[in-house]
Parts: structure tokens; sequence; C-alpha cells
DNA sequence: TTGACATCGTTGCGCCAGCAACGGTATTTT
DNA sequence: AAAATACCGTTGCTGGCGCAACGATGTCAA
């Protein structure tokens, strides 16, 4: 029997996540103008306040050129300010602006309703979905 | 309360099959050198014998200009044939090569051993999450 | 202290995905 | 039958990703 690709986990799963990208993308495209990486970083900083560039590049899982250009491009949108460490001087310290806020605030609205949809498309398989999801990223 | 981006499921879905993704990558790229599409497409023609572009597009859920030049790159490489169809002279139809079945055969072996490998990191929870994937891209 | 080494963020570069446009073919409409 | 429309696959182009190299700073060892 010949291998296939349809019962393929890695497969499967490239495919499930790119759909749902797509579509959450669209809603923050909309929203805002924002790409991947740029509301990847603008969700965390939500979260986390102050930090560097690096501490984002581990927490979300992004080369650190990548998330050296969404900052700067979110500072020229007004989103962020860079700023120096205290006592370490290669690090640069992200932090969301006033307009920032706001905008994640927004964004966070149309997040979670967008999570209450899928969470309703996938009913019971919602919960073991977000463990398999864990083990898998180990 | 905050937007938390580590429960948001777009999010981990997107990390976690990057992560698997990259994963078997290496695996299919050590032993023939293909990249993602190029692979698709080689498993998609082991399963489904001689078939247009346009149906390996819609099935491996990549743009038809990526599997054009993939199928492009493995015409090259030996592992594929591109031939006219009877009928409708705008289809182009890709058949594997023997050289192209022996390769399947092999990379066959290895994502099956790939996949057992996830399995058992899943445990029970492997069915309900490939019951959840196939609702996502419904 | 000073030299070797590690870490941080930016930048340059090669490459590929994604979109649009195109030539060529089939199908539908009138 | 002719014209309009739809479809198929290739190709050109742009933008962004990922890697590596770099300058700058920090740390460690002798």
């Amino acid at each position: 029997m010949s291998f296939d690709l349809d019962g393929f986990l890695p497969y499967r799963l490239a495919v499930a996540a790119a759909q749902v990208s797509r579509r959450f993308a669209a809603l923050y495209e909309a929203e805002a103008g924002l790409s991947i990486p740029e509301w990847r970083v603008l969700a965390h900083l939500g979260k986390s306040g102050p930090v560097s560039v690096r501490d984002i590049t581990q927490r979300v899982n992004l080369d650190k050129s990548v998330v050296s250009r969404a900052a700067t491009r979110l500072e020229q949108a007004g989103h962020l300010r860079k700023s120096g460490h205290d006592s370490d001087q290669r690090l640069v310290v992200l932090e969301l602006t006033e307009d920032g806020r706001a905008l994640m605030a927004r964004l966070g609205r149309i997040a979670d309703a967008f999570q209450a949809e899928l969470l309703a498309e996938l009913g019971e398989d919602a919960a073991p979905l977000l463990r398999a999801l864990e083990r898998l990223d180990r």
C-alpha cells in the first residue's frame, strides 16, 4: 500500500494552519493593515509590557531579523517606542505607545471573537486539540 | 483582562505546524534535496497516478504557479514526466517516472516512520487532533 | 587588564511564495 | 459560426522570509 498524504499529520497541520491564518489575517489586515509578524509582536507586547527584541524573538517564534523589521514598521506607524536598556546597552527595549495600546485593545476583541468562532466549530475536539498542539512544540 | 496570545488557536496552530514541518523537511531534504512543494507534488502523484497540474493545485493546497515550478524542477531531476492531455489540450498531465516511483517509495517509508513518531508523542490526543484539523479546513 | 569569546540587533543578500498578466485552448451564448 | 467568456498552465514581478555577516557591547579567563 502506498503512502497517504491526506492522513499525514505534518501536511494536515500545515494546511489547517494556513487556512486559519488566512482567515484571521484578513481580519487584522482590514482593521490595521498589519502583517503576521507585526500582529504577533504587538500581541506579545500587549501582554508583557516593555521587553527586548530578543525576548519577543523567542516567545513568538520568529527570526530576529523579522522581529527587528516588524518593530521598525510598528515604530514608524506610531504603535510602539524603542529605547535603550539601562544596564545592557546591547538591548533594545520595545514598549507600546498609547496608540499601540488602543489598537491592541481593538484587535484583542476581534481575536477573542474569532477564537470563539473557532471553538464553536471545533466543539468537543477543541480541548484535546490544544493539548495536542502543546505536546507538538514541546 | 488583556488578550492572551499563548492560548490563541491560530497562533498555536501556526507554531506547531512550522515546528513539525521543519522537523520533517529536514528528513526529505537530506534524502533527496526536496522543497516542501516538491514533496507534496511527488506524494500526491505517488497516490493518484497521472493527473493534471490543476488537480494537484486543488488537492495539495498550493498556488498553481508553485505547482508549475515544482513540477518543472521535478521533471529536470528526472522524477516525473509531463505530457499533453488527449481531449483537452490545455491540460498538462504529470506522471511519475520509474525513478520518481522509487524515490517516493523511500520517502513513503520515511514519512510513515515520522508519522509513527508523532503519533507516539501525541498518544490519546492523536485521533481528536486529526478530527479537529479536518473540521478546520472544511 | 587585556585579549578571546559570547550576545544583541541591524542589514545585505538569495530565494521562493503569491499575485497578476498573458498566450493558448475550450465552452457558452447569441 | 462568430464572439464573448471561462479555464489552464507558464512567466514576470514584488515583497518578505531566513540565513549569515557585521558592528557594537558585554562577559569571562588568564
